[in-house]
RNA sequence: GGCUCGGUAGCUCAGUUGGUAGAGCAGAGGACUGAAAAUCCUUGUGUCGGUGGUUCGAUUCCGCCCCGAGCCA
């Protein structure tokens, strides 16, 4: 048996429809987004109410200390047990989440790679990144052809792994091409709108943050890891807080961000030919959802 | 009513010593193997306010009109 998916942008209602397919077929979620899996910024991140955590077993939802970083490779270490405990238990895992890299680490794996190092990556940051492409081009020519140059990040992390563990590259990250055979059979759903629809529910729900005291709750929130802080949001009520924007600004910043974020996540899963896209309507509630779920999976109907 | 500035891409503006125009932002598209809500790449034709005139040719010069802002009555 494998863990069912429930991909799809920011705001398309991929918690309300694990919640109810979860009701429906006796099945528990796990969390595969890379910010709801800290604890705190609940409103911000835009996490299950205490009272849908309640209502089906939800896993990974606030496990990691915001203080802490974190990592897809982690993220994998601890979904993938979590995941086969559930199905050894004969119920549905129902992975749900919008982080396209933690989706693909479970049905695609990670190479066994070094991990990253906080010293190095300070070293390789000092330097400016036509040097950094300098080294790589030198330790792993193959491997500088396979990454995006311009992308400061992608060259220090090619760099990282070849530097420590004294192997290009290239030649230890295994083959994640979309169409050869994932290592176990894959499916899922991707819960997208239209980008109209999509727009408005987002910004609806970021105005709703509000209401419901994000401001407050990133004025308390403890010191956050490099990777927490990173959440959509922070920096921008931090600046609100500092009195820099006022809180209108402050909104439509954080709306925008969303916004981009939902249209980047798009087109990750666009090429997640393994999931069935399912484009919702205004007229779709979580049950209904469901229903058209189980006519694509009928094997997760309990019914059937 | 008079004078002075403005009116150019969705927004803020630049510019054309007359040969129909370009930046930033927004938007759109894309990439993605331990920072991924991250990070990076690509992408700019618009009655140059309207209308007459001068000119081979006007968004550019001139007249008038419309719309803003300011000053003087």
């Amino acid at each position: 048996m494998s863990p069912f998916y429930i991909a799809g942008p920011t705001g398309a209602g991929k918690s309300s429809v694990a919640l109810a397919l979860a009701q429906r077929c006796r099945g528990e979620i796990v969390n595969a987004d890379a910010f709801q899996i800290y604890r705190g910024l609940d409103i911000i991140t835009a996490k299950p109410s205490p009272k849908d955590l309640a209502a089906v077993p939800h896993h990974l939802y606030s496990v990691i200390d915001p203080g802490d970083s974190f990592n897809a490779a982690r993220f994998a270490e601890l979904a993938r047990p979590c995941i086969d405990q559930i199905l050894s238990r004969d119920k549905p895992a129902l992975v749900t989440g919008g982080t396209g890299l933690y989706l693909k680490s479970l049905t695609h794996g990670l190479s066994d790679l070094p991990q990253a190092s906080p010293e190095l990556r300070a070293e390789l940051e000092a330097l400016p990144l036509e040097e950094l492409v300098a080294r790589l081009k030198e330790l792993d020519p193959v491997g500088a052809t396979q990454t995006n140059l311009a992308n400061k990040r992608y060259v220090q992390r090619a760099l990282e792994i070849t530097i420590q563990s004294g192997t290009p590259m290239s030649t230890l990250k295994t083959d994640w091409q979309q169409d050869a055979a994932p290592p176990a059979p894959i499916h899922g759903v991707v819960l997208t709108r239209p980008r109209e629809e999509l727009y408005q529910r987002i910004n609806h729900r970021v105005q709703t943050m509000f209401d419901q005291g994000a401001v407050e709750e990133v004025a308390g929130a403890p010191a956050l890891s490099p990777t927490a802080e990173k959440a959509i949001g922070i920096a921008e009520i931090r600046a609100l807080l500092a009195g820099l924007i006022d809180r209108q600004t402050c909104i439509e910043q954080i709306q925008q961000a969303t916004r981009r974020f939902a249209k980047r996540q798009i087109t990750w899963f666009k090429k997640e030919k393994a999931f069935q896209t399912i484009c919702l309507a205004p007229t779709d509630t979580p049950e209904s959802t469901c229903e058209k779920i189980f006519r694509l999976f009928p094997d997760l109907n309990p019914n059937t």
